[in-house]
DNA sequence: CGCAATATTGATTTAGCTCAACAAAGGTGG
DNA sequence: CCACCTTTGTTGAGCTAAATCAATATTGCG
């Protein structure tokens, strides 16, 4: 949908924990994620750690790089990433296309930032994991990456905490009480949802949030 | 520094509780706030509440619909609220210097939804309070409208609650020992931060993390 | 003055955290 | 292919920050 390599692009690829960018960097230029997932998130002076984004593939990374902001969080690869680099000009402008989806992804950064805010807010830890779990779902069915029900879930338990704000135990607990109730299968880094409607129904989301 | 009324503009207002916008109306216009408080929302379908974006004077509601969006959530009044509506042309475009302004809006309205991811994913109590008093206080002081160390605030503790994801009694408490602490003074409305410092101390702010 | 909204206080409960083992998986080098 | 070691996942026991429930003050306003 974004395009096959256009003019200026080039590639590469980051190993798991391997930083896109790093905190007040100056971006050259954006990524948008061909394979495998990152983050950006934040470390509080203590050590607390939240994620506060999720990049899959088909994402750009940062959209609002291209607003002239640069890199307040680290953005970090959480599987191996293969990446195209968009490139600027001299003037650091982009291509209109490249524009284009920069905006179109701005929106849903936004409109997902959102829906987090109310999760983290209000929600109950199993809540939350279905929350992230239709999301990653949704998102990876959206790009052509899911098949049937199920998709890839590279994510560690650490990490699925540091996304909702619980601790990696409870995390745990969490999922082990939503397999027993047949929400959903989760093994080996493969995420299966049997029934996306009864999902959503434990995801409390308000009627109007979509979550793509 | 928004500048004054410009041609195609006209001035509104709307008492507390009233709509500026509801979920999924078109807009056809976006409004410069001029004079009092406004929040978005969501519901969940048990009746719990999350405020997801605070309005001030100065700030532009929503930037976003600027990128064609519709709004996802309603706006309400706090407060009385004075406010400018930006009008655009029947392509809904708007005047070059409107664009200039929403994004600026734009990138700050980003910046601070991550910071509010951070707080509510990973904060105690005293923290969420000490970081919304002192988002307040900085941006009231960039707009102008703080006098010395003190500023209006005129939100209940309920609505403080809902934006930092506590109950209404949790907020009481809290704000008893911030202030038996020192770290603030507020009674009728009104915002007093004795010491800058120790307030953003107890925010756990990341090195990283300008509020405003 | 009287009513409704807000703020405060106390007593109790609970969801989720902490601390501490231990078990499985997975990757690496021999 | 196996032995080792690190990372990830699981389980148990106890603790605590914040929620809940229930009054009672206080404030502001028509």
């Amino acid at each position: 949908m974004l395009g096959q390599v256009a003019v200026n692009e080039s590639h590469c690829h980051f190993r798991p924990h391997q930083f896109l960018a790093r905190e007040d960097e100056q971006p050259e230029s954006i990524f948008r994620i061909d394979e495998g997932w990152a983050c950006r998130y934040r470390l509080l002076p203590d050590g607390r750690r939240q994620i506060t984004g999720l990049y899959l593939p088909g994402d750009i990374c940062e959209p609002h790089w291209a607003l002239g902001k640069r890199p307040s969080q680290p953005i970090v690869a959480l599987t191996n990433v293969r990446a195209a680099r968009l490139s600027s000009t001299p003037h650091g402008s982009f291509s209109a296309e490249t524009q284009q989806a920069c905006w179109k992804n701005l929106a849903e950064v936004i409109e997902r930032q959102t829906n987090w805010l109310v999760t983290l807010g209000r929600k109950t830890a199993l809540e939350r994991l279905a929350h992230l779990l239709l999301e990653l779902f949704e998102r990876m069915r959206a790009s052509g990456l899911a098949y049937g029900q199920q998709c890839a879930m590279p994510l560690t338990q650490m990490e699925i905490a540091d996304l909702t704000g619980l601790t990696p135990v409870h995390v745990n607990r969490t999922l082990q009480t939503m397999r027993a109730r047949g929400l959903v299968e989760l093994q080996s880094k493969w995420l299966r949802i049997p029934d996306l409607a009864s999902l959503r129904d434990a995801a409390a989301l308000t009627p109007n949030e979509m979550l793509v």
